[in-house]
DNA sequence: TTGTACGCGTTATCAT
DNA sequence: ATGATAACGCGTACAA
């Protein structure tokens, strides 16, 4: 472990370490020839510096970072290159750590920001449900972007970008609704979920309510099995399968998720069905693949780019103390794929 | 900034640091009372270690880092959830980073082993072209997984599992030409593409040619557009749009990775002809779409599972002074969907 | 412009 | 079992 440390370089160059920090960091007191002249040694002898050190030492080191939630959803690929480039933009540095199904992401934040001496957090996906005491022990700036946060948290203690679940969910119910379909069938989470999952099946059942129809229990579907990620295609595939198996009728399927929705589909193909034309199919995210499956998946698309951006503004501002917390929801579009069509009576 | 320290823990139990330092780390010699109430002090006052201090001063860690080039690739989706089950499993911790498109892996590699104390290196996609002498300077055992190596490094100085993207590629043509088709069609990476990209596209050529089939150029497509990222959906339905404007003639479609593969099928039946009946097309990679695509598409699915596994039964055997360099290539396999059907002469 | 010396928060060593 | 203290590698105030 015989690593090289700052002091060897001095010594090589035959200068104090102070120098050599200083060109290291840019710093300006400093000559440009005794610097060009450390810049080589240091490449030479592939100095690293340790960064344990640095950040021990430093008190500032201007970077955000971003805590995901389920690395593994593709509704976040788009959001996190907007991300990274809005940082960059403002000449930050971003730093991407992935939050463990099970972990608290408060305890992390507050480790991280120690560590990295963080100036801005992002929270993206998950559920948030914390206490306000711990809350509280995060004193770094941070936005909540795209997950659920539990209705207890006074608002006052977070800022958040988000999408009205309730509310888009309720417009693709009553979008099928609208097409002529009474007995619409919904792959929800499980119902331990008090996340987005939650709020996407509450406004379901309200639009049907609003539209006259009373739900059915038995149309309300989910999976017991949480060997299965929530929101996959597997789920919707296997949800959608043991519902055909049930026999209970219906002419449309709203899954809260579009890669559910590709697995619904395929359940409907496998049973020899067809999309629209036996069993209409909705989805919600506004992933590629809505677009680009076969048929094209209804569904709803929230405004990655924008909410992104928006997050980062609002983080920007607070740490620039132009407001202290700040909420912004975005309005969701229905986008109307292949996969629903009207419903007409056999 | 006055954040809580060791010696404020210290002080309010009326221990001494090294004492608290005991309790925090689950060390042997200390009294189980005064642990007790040095944890429920260290609750109270929300305490949490510095962990640049800690990384420091300690000088080992067991931890894992997996640096991973292309993080919205959803091929590696299943393989993290492998790598983490499987690094736990032995007791040590791991650490998911990501790789910055143009940046270079081994010198992150090397300022996170000194950073982390790493006791293993995962590399996780991209291309592999790096000197000798800068991978001598990476002096944590590492292994490649999935991802391409430039032929021009020796074997001897590195670790890797993988498939063989010549031969593999050789096999989904060879099945493309027995099955009748002669005008076959590729999606490839753009021609600056040194690594599996291009030996895909080398297999590719030679199954053709070993099927008695003069390569078309005019049949090896791909886009100049850099900002379309290669490999994705998008990337395979602008190449098959503007392939299917050329009016070159064409009776199947080889995209050489399933997410370009679905990519074309959208451009195909936007262009009002069908999948396989017009056209067969072949995907690469076997991910979870290549089975939920209507039709499912015929693919090569690469054992991520084992590979992963193997992948850390590797490292850990390098760890172990088991053994110095291993290389394990795998098999894929030729999975027969829908997309792909015998040409008939019309 | 440059060098010296101290301290960041923690763990390891050595006493006690 | 516990406490005092050195050391980890670096940045920086201060002196030169």
């Amino acid at each position: 472990m015989e690593s090289i440390t700052i002091k060897d370089i001095a010594k090589k160059c035959g200068v104090g370490v102070s120098t050599v920090s200083r060109a290291i960091n840019n710093h300006p007191d400093i000559n440009e020839e005794t610097k060009t002249k450390i810049m080589q040694v240091i490449k030479e002898y592939n100095y690293i510096p340790n960064n344990s050190a640095r950040n021990l030492k430093r008190t500032e080191s201007n970077t955000i970072a971003v805590l995901i939630k389920g690395i593994t959803n593709p509704f976040f690929n788009n959001i996190l290159k907007v991300f990274e480039s809005e940082i960059q933009d403002r000449k930050y540095s971003f730093l991407l750590h992935r939050v463990e199904e099970h972990e608290d992401e408060i305890d992390l934040a507050v480790l991280l920001a120690k560590e990295k001496r963080l100036k801005g957090i992002v929270f993206l996906g998950g559920y948030f449900y914390h206490s306000i005491e711990k809350l509280k022990q995060l004193k770094v700036p941070f936005v909540l972007s795209t997950g659920g946060v539990s209705e207890k948290i006074d608002q006052k203690y977070y800022s958040s970008v988000m999408v009205d679940d309730y509310k888009e969910s309720y417009k693709m119910t009553d979008y099928l609704c609208k097409l002529g379909h009474k007995k619409i069938a919904i792959i929800s989470a499980p119902v331990d979920d008090e996340s987005i999952g939650k709020l996407r099946l509450r406004g379901f059942k309200q639009a049907l309510i609003d539209n006259n129809i009373t739900p059915n229990p038995n149309l309300v579907r989910y999976q017991v099995d949480d060997t299965l990620e929530t929101f996959s295609m597997k789920y919707g595939y296997e949800v959608t399968k043991e519902l055909l198996q049930t026999g209970e009728e219906f002419t449309a399927i709203y899954a809260i998720s579009d890669s559910m929705a590709v697995g619904a589909c395929k359940a409907i193909f496998e049973s020899g069905k067809k999309v629209p034309d036996d069993y209409s199919v909705a989805g919600f995210d506004g992933l590629d693949i809505s677009f680009y499956y076969h048929p094209s998946i209804t569904t709803i698309r929230q405004p990655a780019e924008e909410m992104s951006q928006e997050t980062i503004r609002i983080l920007f501002d607070i740490i620039d103390n132009k407001v202290n917390k700040e909420h912004k929801t975005f309005d969701a579009e229905l986008v109307i794929g292949q996969s629903t069509k009207e419903y007409k009576r056999k």
